[in-house]
Formats: C-alpha cells, sequence, structure tokens
DNA sequence: CTGTTAGCGCGTTCAA
DNA sequence: TTGAACGCGCTAACAG
C-alpha cells in the first residue's frame, strides 16, 4: 500500500524547472504561461508544451501568497442533512468551477461559539468571500462585525440578518407564511399552531409575521400558538406530544422548517390523529419524496439551488469589486405553495 | 455598503509587525506563537498577548508554501442531494476542525470528465489528501492513478475502487443485498426486479452479486431482472413504467439506491398499482422520513456517519504518516434492514 | 534564549 | 522580447 511519503522535491514540477529545462528565465516561463504580451508566440508554444507534458500545476500557495488571492471562498451553514443547503451547494457549485474558485464547507451545527470560531479561522487570506447562513443561536452579530473589518466580501442568504449592511439572499417567507396560513384557514382549520426555530433566527421571525398577518387579517379568535422547536428529533417530539395532549390542541400545523413536519407526522402517527381529519399539516420543504407521504404533504418550496447560485454571483461580484445593482444588496427569490392531501377539507 | 476594498496593507498583522511592536526578532516571535521550548515563557506571554490584542492570524498560504502542507482536504462526490453523501461529510466534519483541517467540497456530478478535472486541480499541493467516492460513468481509473503518483493520500468511500491498492470504507453491500431479496423472498415474491444505477459502479456490482445469490438459493425459477437506471427522475420514470407494463412484471423491487425507491413509489402511484398487495418495495436509503411514506418503506439503512468519520480518521493516518491497521485498508461497516409496511405479507 | 539569514514558488518591477 | 532581482509571510538552519 502506497504510505504516501509525500512528493518528493525531484518530483516537483515548478518554474524552476520548466525554466531550466528551456534555457529560459523563471520569469519568462512564468509570463508565457499567463499569456503575458510581451513574450514571442514562439517562446509561449515552447513552454506551454512542456508544461502540459510534465503536467505543470502552479503552486496555488505560493500565487495565493504573492497575488494575495485565495481563489476559495466559504460557506457556512448551519448543518448538511438538509434538503435546503444541499439544494443551496449544488447552486453555489453551479458557478464556482466556471471562475476557477474553491469551496469550503463549514458547519456551525446550530452553535454562535462554533460560528465565532469559524468565522475568526478565516480571517487571514484564506479565503476570498464567505456565504453564511446563520446559526439558530446566534443572537448578535458581533463576530460578524469584528470580521467584516478585514473587507473580506460576505453575503447572506436564507438565515440573514438585517442589521449589517451586507448583501442578503433569500426568499419571500413572510408571504408564503401568509399564504400557507391562509390556505390551513380557507380549509377549515380555526386554531393553528405554529412550528418554528427557537432562537431569533431571521427566517422564523419573517415566517412567523406572515402567520400572524393571516390570522388578523382573517380575524382569528383562538389566539396564536408559536411552539418553539430545535435541531433535536427527540426533544421535539416530546414538546409535539404536549401540544396534542394539552388543552388547545391544534387542528392545522404551520411547519416552518421540514424536519418540524417530519416530527409531526411521526408524532401524529404514534398519537394515532389522522391527518387532515383531525389535523392539516403544511410545511416550509425542499423533499422531493413529500408527496410520498401518507398523507401527501403539502409544501412551500424555496427556490434553494437559484438562492445558492445567486448568492455566489453576488459574492463574485463584490470579490471582483464589481457594483451590485440596488436589487442585487436585498434578493428575494419567491417560493411556491404545492397543495397535497395533508391539507386537504375532509367530512 | 461595504464594497469590500481589500484588507489594506496597514491592517494586516503580520509577524513582522508584532516583532517591530514588541522590539523582538520576527522568528523569535514565530517560535514563542508555536510554543517553542527554546523561548523563555515571559517573552512567550509579551507575545501572546500582544497577538490576542491585534487579532493576530498567521497567513495561511505563507505557512502551507512553508511547511508544504494545506492543513486541507477534498471530497469528491457525485452528488450532494442525497442523505447518504451529506451524512458522510457530517461525519468527515466531525474530525476534521480537531485536527485543524479544512475540507473542500466537489460534486463530479457523475461525470468521469469532472471527476477527472477535478483531481487535475488538486495536484500541487492545494490540499494533503483526498476522499473520494466515484462517479457512475467512471469505468476506469487511469485519473487517479496518474494522480496518485504525487503520493498524496487517498481513501475511497462507498462507491470504491478494488483495483487499486488504495484503503477502501464501504457497507457489507453484497450481504445486505442478499438479506434485502431474502427477505423479499420470504414474504413471497415470486419476480424480483433489481433497480441498480447504470455504469459499473462498486456498490452496484457488490449489490448485484447478493441479489442473484439470493435468487440462486432460493431456486427462483423466475430470471433475474436487472433494471439500470440513471440520475435522471424522468428517465428513470419511463423505464420503470415499461417495466410494469411488460411482459413480465416485477411482484418485488429492490431498489440498490435511495432515489430509485422514491422513482417507484411516484411510478406506483400514477399506474395505481398498489405497495405491498402488487408490489413489495426494500431499497438502500438514508431517508428519516421513509417511516413516513405510504406505504412506509422497508430500508437497508447505511452508517454514512460513521463511514465520512471512519474514512476521514483513516485519511489523518495516512496523511500522520502512520501505519494503518489491517482492518484499516478495507473497512466494512454494517448496515440495518428496517423492516416496513412496504414489504408486509398481504393476504 | 534570541537574532540573522535563507528560501518555499510565484509574479512583478526594473534593467537590458 | 527576455533576464535578474525582489518580496509576499512564514519557518528552519545556523550563529551567537
Amino acid at each position: 500500500m502506497n504510505l504516501c511519503k509525500g512528493r518528493s522535491y525531484m518530483d516537483q514540477v515548478n518554474l524552476k524547472k520548466l525554466a531550466k529545462e528551456l534555457n529560459l528565465a523563471v520569469s519568462t516561463v512564468s509570463r508565457a504561461l499567463r499569456d503575458s504580451h510581451e513574450i514571442s508566440s514562439q517562446t509561449k508554444e515552447r513552454v506551454r508544451e512542456l508544461a502540459l507534458k510534465l503536467g505543470f500545476q502552479p503552486n496555488p500557495h505560493a500565487s495565493s501568497l504573492r497575488q494575495n488571492k485565495s481563489k476559495t471562498i466559504a460557506v457556512i451553514i448551519p448543518e448538511i442533512e438538509n434538503n435546503f443547503f444541499s439544494q443551496v451547494i449544488n447552486g453555489i457549485e453551479s458557478i464556482t468551477p466556471n471562475k476557477g474558485y474553491h469551496v469550503l464547507i463549514y458547519l456551525s451545527h446550530e452553535d454562535y461559539n462554533k460560528e465565532r470560531d469559524i468565522l475568526q479561522l478565516l480571517g487571514n487570506g484564506r479565503v476570498d468571500g464567505v456565504m453564511i447562513s446563520f446559526s439558530n443561536s446566534t443572537t448578535n452579530y458581533e463576530h460578524v462585525e469584528a470580521w467584516q473589518k478585514a473587507g473580506i466580501p460576505l453575503v447572506f442568504f436564507d438565515r440573514t440578518c438585517d442589521e449589517l449592511d451586507v448583501p442578503n439572499v433569500m426568499t419571500n417567507d413572510a408571504e408564503m407564511a401568509f399564504k400557507a396560513t391562509e390556505h390551513l384557514l380557507k380549509r377549515g382549520c380555526k386554531n393553528i399552531a405554529f412550528l418554528g426555530m427557537a432562537g431569533s433566527l431571521s427566517i422564523t421571525n419573517r415566517r412567523k409575521v406572515g402567520y400572524l398577518q393571516a390570522l388578523e387579517k382573517f380575524k382569528v379568535t383562538n389566539p396564536p400558538q408559536i411552539v418553539e422547536l430545535t435541531s433535536k428529533d427527540y426533544s421535539n417530539r416530546e414538546i409535539l406530544r404536549q401540544l396534542f395532549e394539552g388543552p388547545s390542541r391544534p387542528d392545522g400545523i404551520f411547519a416552518a422548517i421540514e424536519k418540524f413536519a417530519v416530527n409531526t407526522y411521526e408524532v401524529c402517527k404514534e398519537m394515532d390523529l389522522h391527518i387532515p381529519q383531525d389535523v392539516k399539516v403544511i410545511s416550509f420543504s425542499n423533499l422531493q419524496a413529500a408527496a410520498l407521504f401518507d398523507p401527501p404533504l403539502s409544501t412551500i418550496i424555496q427556490p434553494a439551488y437559484d438562492i445558492g447560485r445567486e448568492a455566489a454571483s453576488i459574492l463574485f461580484k463584490l470579490i471582483e469589486k464589481k457594483m451590485l445593482l440596488p436589487y442585487e444588496k436585498k434578493m428575494i427569490l419567491p417560493s411556491q405553495l404545492i397543495e397535497r392531501n395533508s391539507t386537504a377539507i375532509t367530512g
């Protein structure tokens, strides 16, 4: 088995080796490979040929050090086992290779301290830009402000922050939350519970606003029920059990996070509550398999791929020092409500 | 809006600046920060204090260039919108921060050429090690062999390759495929179709072997039906429609890939075929929501997180030039079969 | 214990 | 059109 002794010095193909082989100066070779206009075309030809033959790849650390550019961006997300974030990464990756860029992934695991440490780690030129979706335990943005002074381009997506002057890419959360709640109300729900992520997430807040506006507009008499869940399935199920056993059992559930709809289904199954007869359920979700649930889950599908792609494009505009168009400073990509049987009208 | 002019030279905190401020040599500062034994504790104290105060972070490119170490690994996967790979990344990330390592993610999109290009890109020291799960269009491993000569540590996981002398981490595919097929047979299926990924994927092959062995052991008279699907939902559904409309309609489906079970459910719904009455379905899958399907899907759950974690540990052993234990050269982590209603015995 | 010097590989300035 | 020299920031060898 190859025990990977590391590429020995002899194997290393670098500018010096090419130069020696071709009887040229290192700088000439460098310029030839960068297609400088001050090099004769025949010299370029010779250089390129040998470089190709020997499989020359410029050392990225030397380049980065010299040019103060890493050709790398970082993506910081709270978790990865989540279709939304996977699709976002896919969208980001639809841009980066063409730009010659590399993508570092960091997971905050919904932990403010990890998020802070990650940002700190990226301080000194490791990346040319950062995209971040905040953890649910992030309640202040000092870690970003401190870091922002370095002047490294930054874009927020989905779980954003309005307090800082940083470009945002997100979906029309409040509007879709309004529509989802309206959807439940029109199908006869009188007592709708909102399942949001604990903490002060921007998406939870925006979605909560839409929920409350709908209750108000339709003059719902039952008081709003805001339920705070977390990323832990076990405790979420316990909280939901109590909700359904409690005095004001909801007849409608609006889950602001996909995972919470899954938890709701699990608990309903366990408690023998029938969806949609006993309780109707709608959720923000990007799960293709939502249509296969029992019953099929009504969902609000976010344009996750597009969010990733647009956020990356904006980041590259910043990196390339291009001016942003006004709408790029706060970009809102619409979601889509898909009605299925979990919110069907019954008996 | 901060247009990100880049950190100016004045803002840059580096060793030189610390040294000047402290009236010390650059090398002394460097050694103090690396806690060298040849520096007095009071000097260390002074240095650390100022470094903390100014928020000093060593320039990673300079370090990497000097030490020929990037503190970065690459993970190459065919796609990311797949629970299995998300969980693998989670497992990898459970190791890397402790090691002070960074993780670059690359997607091959099931494309051999992209895979080759990505490997090429990583040639010159950008990473200290690579973990790869092959694309389904990868039929030869020249791109890996060429690349392996650089001596950079490499680990294969899940979609592996036996032809090269590289450590592997995977699950007991053949055994679980045997069990899955046996499971269907014992529940009355006489004509089981195997849904595998087109191409010559190691996992498809291993799972196919288990399927065939079970058919043989149980002396099934109907000939095996090997169906080749792809990553495209649309064409998969078309192929499945033809399968179910065809002359030897299967009464059991063994999906080697989660996505194919979803496609099967979609087509069965569309064609009004009932699971498990008309056809029973079992699948390799890491989807938590499989239990919520209509009917709940019997699954073989792979230890994805552990595969990621173990593969990363092995990669770090290689990077740190430690000897591998024999079992680490080919590590097999067992999957688990979860029986649900999609394979229930019916009337 | 600390300072001086050299060089990692590249890209750029200045000189020819 | 090409070459020589320098420096990005850091670490390591050598010197004191």
